[in-house]
DNA sequence: CTGTTTTTTGCAAACGTTTGCATTTATCAT
DNA sequence: ATGATAAATGCAAACGTTTGCAAAAAACAG
């Protein structure tokens, strides 16, 4: 009663008057313990408030049961890490995690500038990786697939790559984009956003699909933008200035993006959607508050997590993960014309 | 050479030459090891990737360095979790942290729906808890608190609490947003969000505060609504169809509502800040991307998040946390007229 | 050199679980 | 009843660190 040093396994057996092996048994639920019994000693460690040392059944079962999220970002500019469909695409893979018993330990990819394998999974603090955004190189990844860790990045899965990447159908994403765009009777579209970037590539790819099939291809129009709203806003305002509005349509590759291209063309009193068309990319929650409401690609978060996850948890039982494709969905609101 | 079962202490020891003591010391930087002993450890344990296990260290040590960020979410809708103040001050959170070298634990109200206390602290994954929102109720934190686990809660910190509460000066903040208004010329000033929560409740006294001095208080105007952009920009609507246009500046409780109110107001071509003044909350990154760019009141996560843990690492040394009010500051832009 | 102090290292006992194996207890067929 | 099988529990050895204390080595004073 006046123990009030911390309550152990041990301490709560010699309370029960059993064994450590049968509380042990008892509070994992394994079956070989008596039902009656397991249930008296789980009333028992309840009413006491008492629960496992985690760090040492971490020690003794070699598994942590904790999954380090990195967010990979592309550049540590305050803007970056402030889009909210990361912190959508965080939401939702916590959720999954923990729908499997697993917990999520965050971090960006400032922690750890070594080596991430080594400081997440040899060291023991997580038994797996998930890493979103593939970067612009990719040779801390590749490390770490390298390795033999588990791991899951979300990025373009069409890439080539070592390991399961998941992500949207961005190619696709781009091409309905774009061929709304031109449905809506867009003759010049600008593509807004950085090709250089793996799953932003996919999209440009599309987009100039659709340009070839609507024998638009000679008037491709590519602006290379960072993908924040700022950066997105400054060039829209550039370029307008030194060409005048020589587009009358965008695709870009966040709705983020395309909020800064909005605000730059309606600054400049320029009708959306009938001076231009704009397309933006994620379909975050606020995209339909925009003004007007924003016509999206919608990326399907809740989906993805859950199919990341999965590919996480067969790597943890020493099946192969494989890289998995996502539908995209368009999402025609106000900021289009429509067809 | 050939040795493929994982590194240990006593295997880097072995290699070595030297003791496990002397191998742990040394990768601890104690100044007991020779320094020359030391690095050479050191070298050797990089050169064969050698990263001490945390569950063995965490277990020996009672220490996990990691802390536990829990989003106590009002309500789980998606919209709630979308707000990008939320993920900002995560993520200034996490930088705060790992520059003391500790790490993050994400998790929702919705985890541990039990007690928190023990779910993360007896239970040794976590020496701390940062609960970011007082939500409506306040027993679960309160029962953290009384089981006298290291605790920093954001919120309002004026709130009468046996924990620390580190908030933004709410008050000053809403005195200011209607200050700002009032001095804009405007009359009828609504307050847009939920009193009855303590940090809304906090800007709300601020609002009254100012319409008393202004000699306006029997003008006051208080719309009840959800913390998501989508509710306000729905009530907006509800009010406007009721009772027409019977106000002319609104403060609200962040900048995702302002958004929302914005959008109701556009679309009746309402003029902003001419016909409606509105000053938002928060000056998340965007705010200055609306259209046209939102006033706001600035809370400066930065430093709210350094503050936090560093009263939280004051736990951590036995001595007492304290509250502590941080300054807001008004950010002047397009919504509002100016004075 | 010897004795004393200081610096550097090693021994061995924790930390609190889990689990293979042995043992006890209960169940059942004969 | 008795032996044989099945069900339930206990013993004790890990898991890989850290750290108080003892011991060895080095430095130093006389």
């Amino acid at each position: 009663m006046a123990n009030d040093n911390k309550l152990t396994l041990a301490g709560l057996a010699k309370l029960a008057g059993v064994s450590t092996s049968t509380v042990s048994r008892a509070l994992n639920n394994n079956p070989l313990i008596k039902k009656e019994t397991r249930a008296n000693l789980q009333a028992l460690a309840k009413e006491h408030n008492f629960s496992l040392n985690r760090a040492a059944s971490r020690l003794r079962t070699q598994k942590t049961n904790v999954v380090a999220v990195i967010l990979n970002l592309i550049d540590d500019t305050d803007q970056s890490i402030s889009d909210p469909f990361l912190l959508k695409v965080v939401g939702d893979l916590n959720q999954a995690l923990n729908h499997h018993g697993y917990e999520l330990l965050l971090s960006n990819s400032h922690m750890a500038n070594d080596d991430w394998a080594n400081y997440f999974i040899s060291s023991s603090r997580a038994d797996g990786i998930i890493v979103i955004g593939q970067g612009k190189s990719t040779t801390q990844v590749e490390q770490v697939a390298k390795s033999g860790a588990p791991l899951v990045v979300w990025g373009a899965p069409t890439a080539q790559s070592n390991y399961a990447i998941v992500g949207s159908n961005n190619d696709l994403g781009g091409y309905l984009a774009t061929q709304h765009l031109i449905a809506g009777g867009c003759k010049r579209i600008l593509f807004l956003g950085d090709p250089e970037h793996a799953e932003m590539s996919e999209r440009h790819k599309g987009y100039q699909r659709a340009l070839k099939e609507a024998n638009l291809d000679d008037k491709e129009l590519t602006l290379s933008c960072d993908i924040t709203s700022k950066v997105a806003y400054e060039k829209i305002g550039e370029v307008i200035l030194a060409k005048g509005l020589f587009f009358d349509g965008i695709v870009t590759i966040s709705d983020m993006v395309a909020l800064g291209a909005l605000k730059a063309l309606k600054e400049r009193y320029i009708n959306i959607p009938n001076d231009v068309g704009i397309v933006g990319f994620d379909d975050i929650a606020m995209a339909e508050l925009f003004h007007p409401a924003l016509t999206t690609i919608k990326q399907n978060t809740k989906l993805a997590a859950k199919i990341m996850v999965e590919q996480l948890l067969k790597q943890f039982n020493g099946q192969a993960a494989k890289s998995v494709m996502i539908d995209i969905e368009l999402i025609k609101r106000k900021s289009t014309r429509n067809s």
